[in-house]
DNA sequence: ATTACTAATATACGAGTAC
DNA sequence: TGTACTCGTATATTAGTAA
């Protein structure tokens, strides 16, 4: 039988051993200081393995380096950071299921462009086979704030549902991801209901679009200003 | 340099992997029912390669396995559900750190037991030298109930403090490990405690010992009956 | 279809060494 | 002290086969 050939900027699990040993030891928000021997302490082989992983993470582009004399200080990269979150998450699902993951926001003004978007037949169809509803004509825009590094984060908080790209006769329109999600606001809650995210993003990123079957202003009774909480399902 | 050999019932990452991967296909309750060539193509290795992995896993006795005409059915065993777990909380300090593990329970009244022992010499030199307290000569139960499983968890929760066995002329006193947490109790909270865990443990296991350099009952205003949350540290 | 064995090979590891 | 080579060896992996 043929294996699919490990992809070269992938990681493997003594890797990502090593990577989630700089992320204990203070390494995912700063960079952080270490010699190859206090790894090798910490992590049960030799200074030379280790010295070859952090390079083979060098190379597939999960963390950056310095050398000074006494070390090398290393910085976890955004790509290192994501694939310690996707396994942090993946436990989560394993112990913590329930407890879901959440997006706090504020309902805004939209601009009206998601809205005539979505209604296209093209992108339509698509919702209606891979969400299972057809959606609303306009989108829920919240403001998340503070909220930006979760939003940064949900491709590896919940299992998206992929929207192709495709085209008319006159232009082509941008494949994007659909998160699922359900709706929060003071009493009510609704869901179905998916966080829509551009591969190519239209606008201001702490701002997210929101779909669902219905007219979620109407079906929450909330308008620009409610708060609003996006609980994201597993 | 010598590298310490590794234990026969250690686990490797790869084999990690897969006892995740068993996990997240539904197997930390019930058995799951599996078959090499499904699980090869999550984990991108050949179905040679599960079937040695499933082998050694049940080796090391971190799963059990039962074959089967169309695959095997494997049950994580708690040894290798303790392993998830404490992978899990390793990477909850990395992404969820601050909001730490509680364990929420009613005050009941000791036994007396535990008050005699942690006074005594030989225990009280240990506390005093790796808890940084000489602790008050009694101990706080709390009956857990409900959070039993928390407490089988707290090894993987938390960095224990070992206290070792010692003996006088005339008998030997028992190991045991102390995991620190803060005692909350309506508005106050106290800090530093420690959960006692004897190594063969004396009574109920759904009753935690708290130790603390104070005398808590009187310090937190809580008796018989009172709720607590205990904390556990980071 | 399974699982598991054997044997060939690919990969990872650590000792020794250089800088 | 560091890191990073080379290189012989140990380990892990897969192909092929058996049951």
């Amino acid at each position: 039988m043929m294996i699919a050939p490990r992809e070269h900027d992938s990681i493997d699990y003594n890797e990502l051993a090593t990577l989630k040993q700089l992320a204990l030891d203070g390494g995912l928000g700063r960079p952080v200081h270490v010699s190859c021997s206090e790894l090798s302490g910490k992590l049960g082989v030799s200074a030379q393995t280790v010295s070859r992983r952090l390079r083979e993470l060098e190379e597939t582009d999960h963390v950056s380096r310095q050398l000074v004399d006494d070390g090398q200080n290393v910085s976890i990269t955004e790509k290192g950071e994501s694939v310690l979150h996707g396994e942090y998450y993946e436990y989560r699902r394993l112990f913590a299921a329930g407890d879901e993951p959440t997006l706090a926001g504020t309902v805004t003004d939209g601009m009206g462009e998601g809205k005539h978007y979505i209604s296209l037949d093209g992108y339509q169809r698509q919702f209606e086979a891979r969400l299972g509803y057809e959606p609303f004509p306009g989108t829920l825009n919240v403001a998340v704030g503070d909220d930006t590094p979760h939003r940064d984060r949900l491709q590896t908080m919940a299992d998206g549902v992929r929207i192709d790209e495709w085209s008319d006769e006159e232009r082509t329109y941008g494949a994007a991801t659909c998160y699922p999600v359900t709706v929060e606001a003071g009493e009510g809650e609704f869901s179905p209901a998916h966080i829509l995210v551009p591969d190519r993003t239209h606008h201001d990123e702490r701002i997210v679009e929101v779909i669902a079957p219905v007219e979620l202003r109407a079906e929450l009774a909330i308008d620009a200003g409610s708060e609003v909480i996006l609980r994201v399902a597993e």
